[in-house]
DNA sequence: CTCATTTGAGACACCACTGTCTCACGTGAG
DNA sequence: CTCACGTGAGACAGTGGTGTCTCAAATGAG
């Protein structure tokens, strides 16, 4: 029988790779004490493990959001639950950003966007209900949250922030900024900053 | 002669590295019209390529940072204006932050943790003077410039957003957030999450 | 027990990149 | 012109990962 569930497996792939982008799939196979042989029975490619592993997140991803959606959650309050929900998962996925492999493949692109796109919702009907600045793009705040969610993490691994106060300071950030004072329009004036003389 | 500076081809490198991470030192050598052979001339190593990108980078952000002081800009205005010109950057630089090689060079983090820490002064600043929000440690406030720098990179690459937008939607959402009525403290109370069967 | 299936170990060819080296060519200085 | 020097082209071995294959051992069902 298999020692290891597909996704148990995934979801140890998932932790190897987070941890170091660039390990082998020899890595990949010591860590879940399986031969490399059998890795690659179960996964082609290592472009395979790499999309199951995508897989695996969005579908978590959108169990999660569906989740919100039930509560009937929207605008504002959906994206700070969403931030509660969505930080303690870097640390498995965070590194699906940055494998190149995955733009190339239409089913990845395709998923990612729906899930994206569901949260964009949230913010325009956020944005017509004056809870959500208007003078942004409504994807451009779900870029950021992806951002901040990426930098808070980077911030755990590297020992300067708690875990337990991630979701916090992503939340404030983003929703509140770090100003103090209501913070509108252009109160800096960029001098000119063409100097052509180097 | 030398038909490029070695800052000219470190800038090229600059470029190529940032459109593709993993181009290889031929990809770069074609790039800079200059044969593989006397790339490897200038640059002994792939990771000396890197590094002498990264002195680059620092040279020319630790400039940046320098004319800030000059202008005796601090706190709040001086991370305005430092979003301002680090924006333009990232096309340039922003792959470094996934180059792991760096970590490991003393020299490349001692040089970029100097300018950090000129950044998280002027933050401190900022919350001495209650510009900032003190509830938030002044790291993530650097921190968190970055997620959102690197953003708006990546959706600038996207064609989500202009590149003339991108410094204005840093800064309105790293200074102002995204709610529009002031944002202070957990407005959200997170249900119990701890649901132990899948 | 017996047999089918799955696994681990290892061999294998393959590939792309790296870093080094050699040598012929072109150019510019003297 | 002559010579020194930088360069391009290409060969070369070495490296590390990949994907496939074989075979023997282990495992589990009947």
């Amino acid at each position: 029988m298999r020692g290891t569930t597909h996704d148990s497996l995934v979801g140890i792939a998932a932790m190897v790779l987070s941890a170091n982008p660039a390990a082998s799939m020899q890595d990949v196979a010591e860590e879940a004490g399986i031969s490399r042989a059998t890795l690659h029975r179960r996964f082609a490619n290592r472009e395979d493990l790499v999309f199951s592993i995508a897989r695996l997140a969005i579908s978590e991803i959108e169990e999660i959001s569906a989740h919100i959606d039930e509560r009937q959650l929207t605008g504002l309050a959906a994206i700070e639950a969403l931030i509660e929900v969505l930080v303690p998962l870097a640390p498995r996925f965070g590194f699906l950003m940055s494998q190149y492999c995955l733009e190339s493949n239409a089913e990845a692109v395709e998923l990612s966007q729906q899930v994206f796109n569901k949260w964009t919702g949230w913010v325009e009907e956020g944005q017509r209900r004056n809870e959500i600045r208007v003078d942004l793009p409504a994807r451009w705040v779900v870029s950021s949250l992806h951002g901040l969610v990426a930098s808070v993490y980077d911030g755990v691994r590297e020992g300067l922030f708690g875990q337990r106060d991630a979701p916090r300071l992503v939340r404030l950030t983003l929703l509140g900024g770090i100003a103090t004072t209501p913070f509108t329009h252009q109160s800096f004036q960029p001098v000119s900053n063409t100097r052509s003389s180097p």
